[in-house]
RNA sequence: CGGAACGUGGCUCAGCCCGGUAGAGCACUUGCUUGGGGUGCAAGGGGUCGCGGGUUCAAAUCCCGCCGUUCCGACCA
């Protein structure tokens, strides 16, 4: 491509509204622009880079006898009344004229066509999948692709006969998921991640390390553990046993209605406060002991109560329940409430908590003889710098951008939609499904903000939208036309996607802080100080090393240079 | 959905507090100039100051409402 003819408008100055680096410079080099919130048009430079991701995916998914579809992004409110998630908050987009909302997934098609083709067992298994465009209706999109309104997906759905062959397709797709990310030279990483709202019995996400991504991760400093910080785990002290045999006692503590505040009230280790935390669970009371400074978790929470709504009291609703107000809430005592508490209280007791009295607290606490727990449930958040459980490192505490995630489903969505098999008796039994997503705009983006320095993009070769950037020093040569037109067509010819800066009466110093914007792998700078020699420049736009080649042999070294 | 900020030529912003002829840089057009790291000079074109209402002799500027965008938080299959 001719530069005199692209259409590729970079900008010099940073957009205002993009805070973080990948956001502008796709701004910047001219890779796309911003309709409205979270909604964007790709240009014609980074959709090519786009293909290339989507090439890799094909490819990858092919492999694993994957088979492309190309599903309805439109479907009619009925199919997701049908599995219940028509009215999940912040999930749908819908077309109010004809009952259509826009697909944020494809479960529900996927199972839809299923039911009505998937008969026998002789049928399965089958990986389906598609690279589409997928709607979500975002209360707040931000940074800039990273979470939108719109955005391409390469979704696929597996379905088999049994959990264990269901395990077997998960782990193709892991498989898949792990080339696919190394094609794209990716640093990524793999965390145990919690279902959500999805449904199923187990999912992994695959993230890059970023302070701009929105995920918390755990990752130990020396194994292997790595998990989204909603599910997970370090090896959390037990509070444990002391001062045997004392009788609860009640204590006056005025004012006092924070754990810190009471910690220097009394002078106690924050260890031996047991902290009252009190919701609604489906409309019924519910409270919550955890270890003084102990932070809940409210994923972990959900998954320990097997989902449904948790809601905070109303104010004055919780006096009449407990007779007290948030800050004097105990265990002992309480009426109606279901109690369940952490697991690093599990059998402690020397515990300090509210007295269901305003202003007063009681000590000499036992869990095991003087509260009446319904569970210990691991619910607290790891903090950074605990011990990982597998190794007993240290755990770092980091942030994540998503880019897939893969979920055994079960037979959520075969359920609600009948989606059943004969078996080898003739018994009738529910598909099992498997869900697996990577986000086509995230790959590119991740790569931009993993692959970057203070000039521009720097584009690897699976991605970059050319491979070669040709700069025409001057086009009032000769010499220099003429040399660098045929080395674009020699270039050209072989199949090497090039990009050659033809561009008339622009300066030099322009066409490169263009060149490195655009951040083609290999520079190749046909001027005047080389042609004195018979030689042209090359720039390896990665490290800046600059190599000097004959005219003739031009082609060859670039051949060589893009096989290493 | 809670909190905050912003909205002025294509882009980045000034002007607003203290009402009185809409500005700069970049980009664009034309001419000359320059030609290895965003050349220099000159002349030009381009803006219902987000929208609606109000106050006023007079509103980009003050007041009210709405819309939009961004950031923090909540949410995020």
């Amino acid at each position: 491509m001719r530069l005199s003819k692209a259409f590729i408008p970079t900008q010099k100055e940073t957009p205002a509204d993009a805070t973080i680096p990948s956001h502008q410079l796709m701004l910047r080099a001219g890779l796309m622009r911003q309709l409205t919130a979270g909604i964007y048009a790709y240009l014609p430079l980074v959709y090519r880079a786009m293909l290339k991701a989507m090439n890799i995916l094909r490819e990858e998914m092919n492999a694993i006898d994957g088979q492309e579809f190309f599903l309805p992004a439109l479907n009619p409110e009925a199919l997701w009344i049908q599995t219940g998630r028509r009215h999940i908050p912040n999930f749908i987009l819908s077309i109010k004229e004809r009952d259509l909302v826009l697909a944020p997934t494809h479960e529900e098609v996927i199972a839809w066509i299923a039911s009505m083709h998937i008969q026998s067992y002789k049928d399965l298994p089958q990986i389906w999948y598609q690279i589409q465009t997928k709607f979500r209706n975002e209360p707040r999109p931000r940074s800039g692709v990273l979470r939108g309104r719109q955005f391409i997906m390469k979704d696929s759905y597996s379905l088999d006969r049994s959990w264990e062959d269901l395990d077997k397709s998960y782990e193709s797709h892991a498989e898949a998921y792990r080339k696919i990310f190394t094609r794209c030279g990716l640093k990524f990483f793999e965390v145990k991640a919690s279902s959500g709202a999805m449904g199923g019995t187990g999912s992994q996400e695959f993230m890059v390390e970023s302070e701009f991504g929105e995920d918390t991760v755990v990752l130990c400093q020396k194994c292997d553990y790595a998990a989204n910080l909603e599910i997970a785990s370090s090896k959390a002290m037990p509070v444990g046993r002391s001062n045997d045999g004392k009788t609860v006692e009640e204590i006056h503590t005025p004012n006092v209605k924070t754990i810190d505040e009471l910690a220097s009230f009394l002078k106690a280790d924050h260890v031996r406060l047991a902290k009252s935390l009190v919701y609604k669970h489906n409309g019924k009371p519910l409270l919550i002991l955890m270890v003084g400074n102990d932070q809940l978790n409210e994923a972990k929470l959900t998954a320990s109560l097997g989902g449904g709504t948790i809601e905070p009291f109303e104010a004055g609703q919780l006096q009449t329940l407990t007779g007290a107000d948030g800050g004097s809430i105990g265990p002992i005592g309480l009426k109606s409430f279901r109690i369940i508490a952490d697991k690093r209280l599990e059998g402690a007791n020397d515990l300090i908590s509210g007295a269901n009295r305003n202003d007063y607290h009681l000590r000499n606490i036992d869990m095991q003889r003087d509260v009446k727990v319904d569970g210990y449930f691991d619910l607290r958040t790891v903090e950074d710098g605990e011990d990982c459980t597998a190794c007993g490192s240290k755990l770092k505490v980091s942030h994540g951008i998503e880019l897939g995630h893969i979920f055994k489903l079960g037979t959520k969505y075969a359920e609600a939609l009948n989606v059943t098999f004969l078996d080898e008796n003739g018994e009738k039994k529910p598909v099992i499904m498997g869900s697996y997503g990577i986000g086509v705009e995230r790959i590119i983006a991740c790569h931009i903000e993993q692959s970057r320095d203070e000039h521009g993009i720097i584009w690897n070769k699976a991605l970059a939208p050319y491979a070669v950037h040709v700069i025409a020093i001057s086009m009032n040569n000769k010499d220099i036309v003429l040399t660098s037109n045929q080395l674009y067509q020699k270039l050209t010819e072989a199949g090497i996607e090039t990009l050659f800066d033809d561009r008339p009466n622009v300066t030099p110093g322009f066409k490169f802080k263009d060149a490195d914007l655009l951040g083609m792998p290999l520079q190749v700078i046909v001027g005047e100080k080389g042609l004195k020699n018979h030689q042209i420049e090359i720039k390896k736009r990665k490290t800046g090393e600059r190599i000097m080649v004959g005219i003739d042999e031009a082609p060859a070294k670039i051949k060589q240079l893009l096989a290493e």
